[in-house]
DNA sequence: ACTAGACATCGACGGATATCGATGTTCCGA
DNA sequence: TCGGAACATCGATATCCGTCGATGTCTAGT
């Protein structure tokens, strides 16, 4: 049940403003039938997560790799970044659901956890 | 043309990691193949603009208003923000390409960009 | 046991950002 | 022509965020 960012129902009169003081200059929009303050925090909190162009490019270098799982050892060379920046944006993108993290011998791999963006996707498109 | 996440193009081998120093430890990733540092750069300043509650709420609100555009005195109250933190919201939405401008006598009209939106979902959903 | 490597965490620092009050600008009605 | 209303901009401030170096933790060889 993925929460477009546009609720889709409306009802309303008055399209054009009004002069007066007492009431309101356009449409008053009630609020209650848009997003809702607690859904818009965590819609945000998830798009915080993509708001950084290094968290992208390591989504999308994750979900080139061969095996659609990578260590932080072939993340840091090509960002660019050193290994302790690296692991902060890592831990990022798992706490924002958007990335499984496994442990296996010395090595973390990290995977793109399935339907993640495809919902966050989902929000921006009410029509769908 | 959206651009996704991850582009479609992977040729690798070497799928366990490798011990010695002088050789990288896993998959090499040249790097090249998956998004750039400019496009990266360019995505993340749009998901910066959806970064925030405050303005989810504005875009959800502009969607859900009946002529599908609002002015800044409707947002002022719904969101409990003052006057120009509304504007400022507004302004970074717009430079975003996500919201269009139109002013009308006093008032300033705020409608969706058609197809901003989507644009960005797109790029979300490399499968598209 | 000891060493070395991969990764996470910590503390710090500089830059960005969200918010506000005050002020400027533009338009409309009296 | 003047006053008021809607909105943008400015300046200030508190907080958040990205980055780094240093350090801790755990694992695998030797």
């Amino acid at each position: 049940m993925p929460t477009p960012v546009a609720t889709s129902t409306s009802g309303h009169g008055s399209a054009e403003p009004r002069i007066k003081s007492e009431v309101q200059c356009c449409v008053p929009s009630r609020g209650e039938e848009a997003l809702l303050a607690v859904e818009a925090e965590t819609l945000a909190a998830r798009f915080k997560a993509l708001a950084d162009p290094n968290r992208l490019r390591i989504l999308s270098i994750v979900s080139t790799s061969p095996e659609a799982e990578t260590c932080v050892c072939d993340l840091s060379e090509p960002l660019g970044l050193g290994q302790p920046t690296v692991s902060h944006h890592l831990k990022i993108l798992v706490e924002a659901g958007l990335l499984n993290r496994e442990k296996r011998g010395v090595w973390a791999y990290y995977s793109l956890v399935a339907g993640a963006l495809d919902s966050l996707a989902a929000a921006l498109t009410p029509k769908a």
